[in-house]
DNA sequence: GCATCGGCCGATACAGTGTATCGATCAGTA
DNA sequence: TACTGATCGATACACTGTATCGGCCGATGC
């Protein structure tokens, strides 16, 4: 009679609560749980408590299967790689290509913007992806094909980051544009007011404000002009 | 008699621990404590308790010349760009200058890499740099001197962070290049071994590996080139 | 079928973080 | 001299990433 424990017949033990199959468990899963986090509350809302409790285990499973936390930022930094497939013929509108669908990845995934350039892109989607761009640039001299990735890829870091931190900004400020300039115009205004920046206010108040679409591209244009220019030479 | 307390006498009274003089406080003292921080042991190093406990403070006790860590960190970015004052004559060695001086600046100061593009910069040493620049600008075409200001920017952003992060990866393998190419190379080797990534592979093996030096040029160079083109259409 | 052993899993613990709170302390005033 | 108001910083809190190790469970030997 080894089925009774603790002397309560089955009848009156309560059955175990209801942990539906113990979560299956894997790292497409975590990544997942750990994306739906950071797009929905930014990056510090990624802890390795709040993605194992998502998934409804203890934080210590999840070393099972990620030696860190940086490791699972990797993770999640290659599974957005994912969907940023370049296309287009020839290298130029690859690179184009690779540009703004990067751009558009860190739209959907501000997060990404604080990740980008953090680490060296080795995981297998980062990889795909540089293989495609690559591909893409056949034509071109070999020894120049790297350091044109490299600066697109860079320049490409860098436009996004300081996107997301101005677009950040704004947001902080009261969510619309209004309170944003009723905020920091007036910082601006007292400080271009001393007079230490004359040029710099010359610029701020009389030139044409682009808005952030076009603030990318033309940096972007002035870069594959200038790649053009020492590739057909 | 009110100097007597708790019943001892001075004689028997220890005197006190030799505070000497509370550490008159302010910002600057308190930039350059956790900057050293930075630069010792990296970002992370940089603790409100650590930058207290060097000043020989309690950590409230930097409330009140920040309101929160971020803060700091903005002060701490400020300061360096003191040290980056971009010089040239005409608006393309001001720009080259800019670049090479902010990466140098990271260079002596690995922990800017974390944080350039991060927020707006809207310091007055950061206007400062901004003011030569676009005074360095002033024969160009009032509306095309953001754009060309902000590619630059957005291009030493990236490929610094870029540079940064591969320097660390490289060190964490044990210090040296041999060490480096010895976990590295062996992953990619592998990797390409797997035929997934062949114009990859083919790159990688068949073409000159440039330093870290000439691959910002190089990029700079494309950038620069294709500013230099469009600006005197 | 049973006892023993090995390995793994995950609860607990630890050392640290940024910052809110609020009681003690001290300067200034009536 | 007594009171009041502000200020300062010790304490406390909620949370972090991860090392540790006790207990459990499955496989193995008799």
């Amino acid at each position: 009679m080894r089925c009774i424990v603790s002397g309560m017949l089955v009848w009156e033990r309560p059955e175990p609560p209801n942990r539906p199959v113990p979560a299956p468990l894997n790292r497409e899963r975590i990544v997942r749980a750990a994306i739906r986090l950071a797009d929905a509350d930014g990056l510090e809302a990624v802890s390795l408590r709040k993605v194992a409790a998502v998934l409804g285990v203890g934080p210590m499973r999840l070393y099972s299967y990620i030696a860190s936390k940086e490791e699972l930022l990797d993770l999640m930094v290659d599974a957005v790689h994912a969907e940023i497939q370049p296309v287009g013929d020839g290298w130029r509108e690859v690179l184009r290509s690779l540009a703004e669908t990067t751009r558009q990845a860190a739209h959907e995934h501000e997060w990404l913007a604080d990740l980008l350039g953090g680490r060296p892109q080795l995981g297998p989607h980062a990889l795909a992806k540089g293989e495609i761009v690559v591909a893409a640039l056949d034509g071109v001299d070999v020894d120049a094909v790297m350091p044109v990735v490299i600066a697109v890829d860079a320049y490409v870091i860098g436009a996004v980051r300081r996107e997301i931190a101005e677009r950040r900004a704004e947001r902080a400020t009261g969510m619309d544009e209004k309170r944003w300039q009723a905020t920091l115009g007036p910082y601006l205004e007292r400080t271009f007011a001393t007079g230490r920046f004359p040029a710099l206010a010359t610029v701020v108040r009389d030139a044409a404000h682009l808005d952030a679409d076009h603030t990318f591209r033309i940096g972007l244009d002035f870069l594959l002009d200038g790649i053009e220019a020492r590739i057909s030479r």
